[in-house]
Parts: C-alpha cells; sequence; structure tokens
DNA sequence: GTGAAAGCGCTAACAT
DNA sequence: ATGTTAGCGCTTTCAC
C-alpha cells in the first residue's frame, strides 16, 4: 500500500475481531454464514464489521483458503451480440452463486486466445468458460493439465477438454438443408461472412451441404464475403451473389441471421419479393431478424441457456459432483415467412 | 480435469529460484521485467519458470504488493449491444496495459449495483468502471471513500464522484430538436421504452423537449411503452402512437435506435413513406439503423471510444498522474435518409 | 546485483 | 463454540 498519511488504511478481519471481542477466525467464521458460532458471537461480529465498514479481502481469503470463486471467460467477440447473450446467462447464474467473472476476449485469434487464458489463470480462478476460436494444442493441452473445470461452449461437434455445452452446428445446418428441400427449393445457394475464422459458421455450411448431398443435390453457388459478419457485408455479398446467380426460386442460406437480414434489405431496395424471387435463411434467431416485417426463417440458438448451462455445469463440477460431459442444449427451427 | 490422482501441485516461485539456483526474491524480480537483475540470472530463471512451467498467482502477488491489476466493471446490461461496444473498448485497452476485468451486471438495478460494487470491491480491484443505473447515495458515498479510481460512464450530465467519461445525453436530445425543427418538422412526438430505469433515456427526452421549448414548439405526444428498449416495441409503439396521431407530416424521435428500426419496420409494413408521412430519429449509430434501406437519422454515440477512454483515465489516474475530471467524447449527427 | 527477514489478510488444521 | 498455530505465495523493506 502507499502510505497515505492521513488516509486510514481499511479494516481488517483482525480489527473487527478486536472491535467484537473475539479471535480472528470466530470473526472469520461469523462472517462467512456462522457455522459453530453461537448466536450472539455471531451478531456481535457482524455489528462491528457493519460499523467498521469492513470490506472483506478476497485475495487474502482465495490466497489462503486455496479456492477463488473467480472464473474466467474467454470469448472471441463481443461485437456479435450472440456473444453478449452467452456472456448475461453466465453472469446471472455466476453471481447468484456468489462467483465474479474475469473476462477476456479473444478477436477469434489463436494466438491472443492462448495468451489470455494463460494471463487468466494466474488468478486461480475456480474454472474457466471457453468460447473456442480455433484452439491452438497448446491451449488443449494446458487447459486439461489445468487442473479446473472447463466449460467450452457453443459447439458440441467437437471432442471437449472437460465439459462442452452448446449444440452440434453441423446438425443446424443439416436441418436447415432439410427444410429447404421440403419446401421445394432445388436452386440454393450459401453466403457467408470470413469464416475461416469461425469454426462454428464453417460446420453450419458443412452441414448444409450434407443436408443437401443426401438429397444429391449441390450449391449452385457460394460467396464467401472478407471480414466479420454485419447487415452490411449481407446486402453487399447478396448484390454479388445475384450477379452470377439470378433470383427466382433462389434460396439463399446465410452464414447468419445478420447477414440474412442485410439480404432481406437488399431484395427491399431492389424489389425483390421475398420469397418468391428470393428466398432467405439464417441461423441463431436474433430479435431483429423475427421483427421484420417478415420474420425470418432460421434456427434459434439458445445462447442465454448456453451460458446458464455453462455455469451450472462448472458450479457442479466445483461442488465435486460428477457431470456429463456434453450437454447439447439442442436448437429450433423458425419457420418464419422468408423461405 | 477430473481428479487427476498424480496430480503434482502447481510450481512456486520457490521452486523457480531453488531450480535457478537464486533466491525467491531475486526470481521474482527476474520475471517481473528483470531491473535490477544481471543478464544471466535473469535469463537462468526464466529458463527455469518455461521449464516448470510456473504460472504466477497472482493473488499472492496482488495481497503482498498492495495492487491488483484488475478493473471491476459493472454495467447496467447486456441486451443492449451498446454496452457490449463499450466493454469491447474497455477490454482491449486494458488487456493491452496487463489489467483485467470483474464484470458485474446491475440489470439497472440501483439496488443490485449497490451490492454488485461490494462484492467486486472485495478483490481489491485497481479500479473501477461504473456506468451508472440511478445509483443510490449509499453507493456513490461508498465510490468516493474508497479510494480507487472510478470512472462513471456514457453520460457527463451528472456531476462526477471521480472520472466521468461520455456524453451529454441532454445535448444529443437538444441536437436531434433543432435538427428536426431545421427541416421544417412542426409536428413532433415522442416514442420511448420504460425510462424511468434508464437516465440517459430520460435525459435525452428533457433535451429534446427543451430544444423544441427553445422554438416554442410542444411535444404533439409522447408514449412510453413498458420493458426495456427492442425493435418489437418499437413497432407496436408506433402503431399505438400513430392511432391518435395521425402521420403526415409527423416526425417521431425514439428513445434510441431499436425503437426506430422497429418504427421504421411498422411504416413500411403499413405502407406508409418514409420521411413523408412520417420521419423517424434515433440514437446511437447503430450499425442496424445504417443498413436500412434508408439510413436512419440519428446521432452516434462512439461507445467504443468511451470504453477506451475510460480505460487510459483510469490507468492514468492508477500512474498517479493529475486526469481531467470530465472527458467528453462528444456525439455526431448522422442526417440519414429518415428524417 | 543479490539476499534475509517480515508481512500482506486471511483460513485450514488442529487444539481446547 | 472458540482459540492457537502455521501457513497460502508472493513482494516490500532494508541490508550487504
Amino acid at each position: 500500500m502507499q502510505t497515505s498519511e492521513a488516509h486510514e488504511t481499511r479494516p481488517t478481519l483482525a480489527q473487527v475481531a478486536r472491535a467484537a471481542g473475539v479471535s480472528e477466525i470466530t470473526a472469520s467464521r461469523a462472517l462467512r454464514g456462522g457455522a459453530r458460532v453461537a448466536r450472539d458471537t455471531l451478531e456481535r461480529v457482524q455489528e462491528a464489521a457493519r460499523r467498521l465498514n469492513y470490506v472483506p479481502n478476497r485475495l487474502a481469503g482465495a490466497l489462503a483458503g486455496g479456492q477463488s470463486r473467480q472464473v474466467a471467460v474467454v470469448l472471441p467477440s463481443l461485437s456479435n451480440s450472440v456473444f453478449a447473450d452467452v456472456l448475461k446467462g453466465l453472469e446471472t447464474r455466476l453471481e447468484q452463486a456468489g462467483h465474479h467473472l474475469i473476462l477476456g476476449v479473444s478477436n477469434y485469434d489463436p494466438q491472443r486466445e492462448e495468451r489470455l487464458i494463460a494471463e487468466l489463470l494466474t488468478w486461480r480462478p475456480a474454472g474457466l468458460v471457453l468460447a473456442p476460436a480455433n484452439s491452438t494444442e497448446l491451449t488443449r493441452q494446458r487447459l486439461a493439465t489445468a487442473d479446473l473445470p472447463v466449460a467450452e461452449i457453443m459447439d458440441i461437434d467437437r471432442p471437449a477438454i472437460d465439459l462442452s455445452v452448446g449444440l452440434s452446428h453441423r446438425g443446424a445446418g443439416r436441418a436447415m438443408a432439410h427444410y429447404l428441400l421440403g419446401r421445394g427449393y432445388r436452386r440454393l445457394a450459401y453466403l457467408g461472412h470470413d469464416i475461416t475464422t469461425d469454426p462454428r459458421a464453417v460446420a453450419r455450411r458443412q452441414g448444409f451441404e450434407d443436408g443437401l448431398a443426401e438429397a444429391g443435390v449441390a450449391l449452385e453457388a457460394a460467396l464467401l464475403m472478407p471480414g466479420p459478419s454485419s447487415v452490411t457485408l449481407g446486402s453487399q455479398g447478396t448484390a454479388r451473389l445475384l450477379g452470377g446467380c439470378p433470383p427466382g426460386g433462389l434460396a439463399v442460406y446465410c452464414s447468419n441471421d445478420d447477414v440474412a437480414v442485410g439480404a432481406f434489405f437488399h431484395a427491399l431496395s431492389q424489389g425483390l419479393s421475398v420469397p418468391g424471387d428470393l428466398a432467405l435463411a439464417g441461423f441463431n434467431g436474433l430479435a431483429i431478424g423475427q421483427a421484420l416485417p417478415q420474420p425470418l426463417t432460421t434456427i434459434e440458438s439458445r445462447r442465454e441457456r448456453i451460458g446458464e448451462h455453462a455455469a451450472a455445469g462448472l458450479l457442479a463440477r466445483m461442488r465435486g459432483e460428477t457431470v456429463q460431459p456434453v450437454d447439447d442444449v439442442g436448437f429450433r427451427l423458425i419457420t418464419g415467412a422468408t423461405a
């Protein structure tokens, strides 16, 4: 601590104990639930703590106790509302249970992800949540030997280090292929963002092509636009796509709802009818897609639930319980009106 | 990982020191920058640390050193992409500087905010960022005496506890009033979400009415919808509003872009021309508004920059520098095409 | 440039 | 039900 002269240092447990006329450890017990403490002792200690404005020092507590009540969370991005939703689910549940989040953002960069995890582990978190961004082998290895519960989220297609909470993006892609085929579409195209960094988008596309292949159908066109997904990218991408691939019974599967909404706007501004001239499907089930004049055909991804389940899984593991390694939160097709 | 039986305890600094044949303190110095350490000693220690897979324990480091390198962040919501943007700015800058975020979400509940801050302070963060949700007096008082740098963000209209980074929402509201008046609109209405919990939205509305009053104009109608802002709320609200307040030269100032986008969708589905029948303005400058077939008339709020400036301000204060108490990041009118 | 001693504020083990 | 002792793993003095 700096020696701030006039500034009386924060009260410590020792001072609370003295004020209450008990030993440090008794004060400690009293302030944590009060098991094995006499009723009036408990009250005296709490009263003293309140009077002194005592704020426990959990750095010291965690160091002495060997457990930290912080949970590290590493996400690839915050620009995408998808991860904000997951984060919300995580925060809600963990806060309820008296844990706090330390947050890192990898920007879909595996190297950065690796560094970030190493950094966050220095705080000796009680658990770690990771939405992987093509994690390096080193990262996986480190986490496997780090001796803390790890929840990998979003995706359950890949083998998990420890716990896995999410949905099968591959399955979601296939489901949409089947649905569009069922609706009678035979001219199918794919429009995506810079997919090389986003493993989930890759999985959906593969699932989609698999689903088509099962019916002997192939993509008529596929366009990958550079950069992260966005509505603008969707509009511009659609314009380019339709250049080599005229509308009229064409169905475009977009890498996610943002892109699909952009595609919808493009159709709107060009006077193309949806789904007549151009059918559209996305992924995520974002509110914006459902609020369009025509609700978007898409797949709901239950992001907040993923966060909640991941939190619950970690908490259970912290309590020493055995937890099923894979938690599939599923997905739901929203039929919408754009395909 | 599950119970690794042969689980040798994590290496400590002492072990690294021993392996390198130096004292603990020398190892400590070597691993932090290496000031006052001989060149080859430094290399030996780093090499030993690498070999042992040493992960420093910052709980211990912070406890001993009296400073934590964690920064607490309390936001009212994550559902709104606005705060995700701010968070991103914060994370980027703080991570760069070797700090980490502990996150709490208040849900616009002052009581919860109060509890959350108390909780987060137990980790002895080096600083705190707060996007206030009608903070209680107790909260303000505690922060004022907590002896750590505090950055209140979003809003600079109210007196700051310590640092204040954001823009004048009141000013933004006024600016929009002046702009709409300048465009010739005389029939003005307001459409908002449940504003009682969102102090910034309140300030914008007041500024808007002030701006109108300066020209002797009054609101023709104001409608507050229950619940948090959303596109759907915007659509439904517009439908209701137009019931008692027919279109035709009417301009609606929406509490934010989400609501305005909803209003736009409503107009679209009703065949109302924008801005002819119905002019629309929002606040935030979200990407979705600018990606509409007609870009939204709105005010850009520079959220990421707010996060970055808040981080920079805190970092400066941590270095002991004096910092100007109010940092106005300003705003920018986006004229758009909906008004 | 390096080290010895002392302690940060708390809790886990053992007492009693 | 309460207290004593001994650390947790690191960094801050202050020596040399």
